[in-house]
DNA sequence: ACAAAACTTGACGCCGCGTCATAATCTAAG
DNA sequence: CTTAGATTATGACGCGGCGTCAAGTTTTGT
């Protein structure tokens, strides 16, 4: 059987090689560059082979989208549980974010060519529940977290909300940013020097909107985030 | 001299022309459904005739593109000058993106194809400016509004923030979530069942959050914001 | 009326995706 | 070891999309 085993690990291995190659090419020289025929030619086979493998390009960039998101996730789950207190834990999920865009950019570009576009329709219902999977995993972290924070009182949910609401809102806040910086060109000459520190100040302001204790001025929220990141760093590196 | 304006308007007419359908095919099938063939047999011309007025297909997005900003920013300006009040002139910016993206879907959804992209790169200057002038006029809308909050003492500009940066939180917010909400399958099944309330609500806390003055509850906000929108529905219902 | 300038046309070259008949390789039973 | 049957690899091909350009047509100015 050692015949069995040797053929399905060269199968998976060149599966490993052709997301490797195409992530490459994604983040080189843009979607457009992503060729299936220069794909075949740099991964050394034929293009019906990628066929074997994948049904069609779309489902290529998914795959990366897929490893993209476990990425994200795990940081999530980590800075999750990287504080007692309720609201260093939601402070760590946001530089958790910031990390990911920072350090793992090669994952976050691959998340932004997807975020819309016609990529998702094209791709095996499999894939898609695996999404889903990730984006609730996500989601679950940081919903635990504000029930945790209301369960002892850090914060109190306001009538008008719902405790995922609430995250849409960090959510949406990270999200933007992250977004905005990323592939916007020139936020500086638009005045915003320093996009990351802005960043965590309006996430420490929406935290002071929601009363969410203990409310600190944004002098004393870097010095919190500043510590939490040091941590983090420990637990993202000795993770890798 | 009849006949060069004739001559000109036809030309015009049909530049608009070739929008309008442009816009009709990216709306209603995506953006690989914009075929410059397909284009030409709509439009009733050969394909040549088309590349007399833009040079290449991003350019006939840029162009769709730059009509939806310009739809944005007459919709900031006129929401910026809505009241008298600094707070309330920044939720009525809000509303005036959250009744972009509902009532002007046709632009915002354009914008969203070309937000990360190789689309931008292959634009002339020309056009890049314009894109730049009508982003500069949004900003612009909006930092005047913090700075005349800071002015009249309604806002104390934090010492780690600019004015722009400030701006930029809000920017983010609405960006967010509105790109969330948009394209995103399924916010509802993750718990978020009015996604249009929750962000409000979240500028609402944001704003509380920089003790933006005066400083209110969700449901005061509600109410202001109720009837900020009934203004700026009668303001751009006669814009139209 | 007529020449020069401006505009229109559509066939063409090139490239990319996905297919499929054929060829090569592997598996497992005899 | 042999060999039939299953699995995998190949690359030419069909189709369709973008942008070009030489040839033809219309408009303009005199």
């Amino acid at each position: 059987m050692t015949r069995i085993s040797r053929k399905q690990l060269e199968i998976q291995q060149r599966e490993a090689d052709i997301l490797q190659i195409a992530r490459r090419m994604l983040l080189e020289d843009g979607y457009e560059a992503l060729s299936m025929d220069k794909l075949a030619v740099e991964l050394g086979t034929a293009k019906g082979t990628l066929y074997n493998h994948f049904p069609n390009k779309e489902e290529i960039v998914l795959a990366l989208v897929c490893q993209a998101m476990q990425v994200r996730q795990q940081m999530f789950g980590i800075a999750a549980s990287v504080s007692q207190k309720s609201r260093e834990r939601m402070m760590a999920i946001g530089l958790a974010s910031e990390h990911y865009v920072q350090k793992h950019s090669e994952h976050f570009a691959i998340e932004q060519f997807v975020s819309n576009s016609t990529i998702r329709g094209k791709s095996k219902p499999r894939r898609q529940e695996l999404i889903r999977h990730f984006e609730l995993q996500c989601m679950g972290s940081v919903v635990g977290v504000v029930r945790d924070a209301i369960a002892v009182s850090d914060l109190k949910l306001p009538s008008m909300l719902t405790a995922e609401e609430i995250v849409f809102g960090f959510w949406s806040i990270t999200f933007g940013s992250h977004v905005l910086t990323y592939d916007r060109p020139g936020l500086n000459e638009l005045g915003i020097n320093d996009a990351w520190r802005a960043v965590r100040c309006h996430g420490c302001a929406m935290l002071n909107g929601f009363s969410w204790n203990p409310v600190m001025t944004f002098e004393q929220s870097e010095v919190v985030f500043a510590e939490l990141d040091e941590r983090l760093n420990m637990l993202f590196d000795s993770q890798a």
